[in-house]
DNA sequence: TTGAAAGCGCTAACAC
DNA sequence: GTGTTAGCGCTTTCAA
């Protein structure tokens, strides 16, 4: 398991063959002021020379940093990897990343030993920030991190007491504005189809629906919430059990698009016209109703924005070590795409 | 960007706490035999009480290894990303790094920039091996990293004189034996839906198809092979085009179980019944298949044979450090699934 | 503007 | 068995 690297120069080689000294070279590489132009080409000239790379090993030792951040998904996220949600963050992220020196790691964590294994790896200062994908209510990783003071910014919240340091978007509002939507076209009989509730983000929808609701003056029956998952499959379920208690329902808000995906088909078969009888909502955190729905109205959340705003507290956090934690959540934004 | 950790114990305080001398701590720390069990406890102790955490970076700098492996997936991959063939062969990947001490670590390189970025970061001793996903033929990021001297492997090749060590399938083999199997059951026309051509994988399995009928005395003309894409709509396009040419056909192989799907629309579409009319073989790549037609015949890959052949590969050469490019191809599997 | 020197925290070789 | 020592290759003062 043991690797050689046998004739990799090293710095002092290059500042011997450029006839200067460590510092200097150092400086060099490093793009520092304050070398007079002759000697940086001279410098660059005998690295070049001599093919010589910086070992990063060292210079994370001596110079305490890594420029690497990484990018952690735990197991039951493992199937977002399959949805464009989760590639548009990861492209918004290499983004944001492109103007730094930092280099973005993924990690998947799938097991209590890969847990431990990375907490090692981070902890062990191999790289200089975390950012953390959908956690779970339960989750201590991001307490582990933050005990070990390592920048740490997470994509979402385990509850509403969350303290480290987060991204999310406006749940709650983005359900209120659908279902307001929903009232103001003149639906009546509003339903709606949630996430697991032991998801926050989940129960934030559940919430703004509610609240939406209450400030129409409207007291929302719990016949009228049917908890789900965020599957296709569990969509179709949810929308056939509340047709079975509600045949009058007239507009659905679903947890996310692939819900509604599922809902759709649910109304569909029950010889239900959508959007004419009835208008379904969904959040589109997967985009999957893009692509068999194209015209199914969504709540968008903003991920270009919100991959940004990750590396922004993280670079904060790095800046300013750990004086406090930092929480923005992202307002969403009810894309009306059909005459619901 | 600095970043401190202050108070960070480090394995000379712990020796000092625990009254011994720094190599037992590094010996207890390594797991390493020849350490008196009460003096390793005593260290044990003096690691909890201090909250000791090895820096990774001083270690690889005097050990020269990381154990950390890269897995690259370069952009034009990117949303295979989304396919079960990905993430089955990570899943594999990391099942396989589980009995060792490695860490494995994805990254994105979709640009020049972040090539170089990354090429930067592997020569720089931050891993000690790279795996690469599907590189395509022109690109040279496999030489860049076998000159550095570091471990690679492929899982693919980009031409038939690869040298870089990789895993691939036997792609020609899995073509032929699917015409193979159309022609024993009396299919006599049969046309096919190739992948784009400049991949290799695409060749092998045009080749595959032509070597089948060859050996059964047919001679494969050129009308009847339609060059697609791995895409659904690709194949549905192709498909048509190869009717209008060629009604007659009687069996079709295509390039993946994507394309097969695509296919199969449009043979639906043109009122062919399947697999009555027409018999269909795809390769399954992505798994698509499986889930829009899980009754399709296809030819398997073994996905998990793949990355644990991959790792082994990686491993043999980091014990000895590229004395030889190695080679492995994998046999694949017809699964029959309907009486084609 | 540059050189010299003092670490960074660990592993590994060598004594004892 | 265990302590000691010499680096690993770099960044970063501090002088010059």
């Amino acid at each position: 398991m043991g690797r050689r690297r046998p004739g990799t120069p090293t710095l002092e080689e290059v500042a011997a063959h450029a006839g200067v000294g460590r510092g200097t070279v150092s400086r060099v590489i490093n793009n520092e002021a304050g070398v007079k132009e002759s000697t940086r080409q001279a410098v660059q000239r005998a690295i070049e020379e001599l093919g010589y790379v910086p070992n990063l090993a060292a210079r994370s030792l001596a110079g305490r940093r890594t420029d690497a951040v990484a990018l952690v998904l735990t197991e039951p996220d493992w199937r977002q990897f399959a949805e464009p949600f989760f590639s548009e963050i990861v492209r918004s992220l290499g983004d944001a990343l492109a103007d730094t020196r930092m280099q973005l790691m993924l990690t998947l964590v799938r097991s209590d030993d890969e847990r431990r294994r990375f907490l090692e790896y981070a902890r062990g200062g191999r790289v200089d920030g975390v950012l953390l994908m959908s956690v779970h209510a339960g989750d201590r990783l991001p307490d582990m991190l933050a005990e070990a003071r390592l920048p740490t910014v997470m994509l979402g919240r385990r509850s509403g007491d969350e303290y480290v340091s987060y991204v999310d978007a406006d749940n709650v509002g983005g359900a209120r504005s659908a279902v307001s939507h929903l009232l103001s076209r003149g639906r009546t009989v509003i339903a709606t189809i949630t996430g697991p509730l032991d998801m926050y983000a989940a129960r934030c929808r559940l919430r703004g629906y509610q609240d939406a609701l209450a400030l129409a003056g409207l007291s929302g029956r719990q016949s009228l919430v049917a908890a789900s998952d965020f599957t296709e499959d569990g969509g179709r379920r949810a929308m056939a059990r509340l047709l079975e208690r509600h045949p009058e329902i007239d507009g659905v808000l679903a947890a996310s698009d692939t819900t509604a995906a599922g809902a759709l088909q649910a109304l569909r078969a029950a010889g239900r016209r959508v959007p004419e009888d009835v208008a379904v909502i969904g959040f589109d955190d997967f985009a999957l109703a893009q692509r068999t729905e194209p015209r199914l109205t969504t709540v968008r959340q903003p991920l270009e924005e919100m991959g940004r705003a990750m590396i922004r507290l993280l670079l904060e956090d790095m800046e300013e070590p750990s004086v406090a934690y930092r929480h923005v959540i992202l307002r969403t934004e009810l894309a009306v795409r059909e005459s619901a």
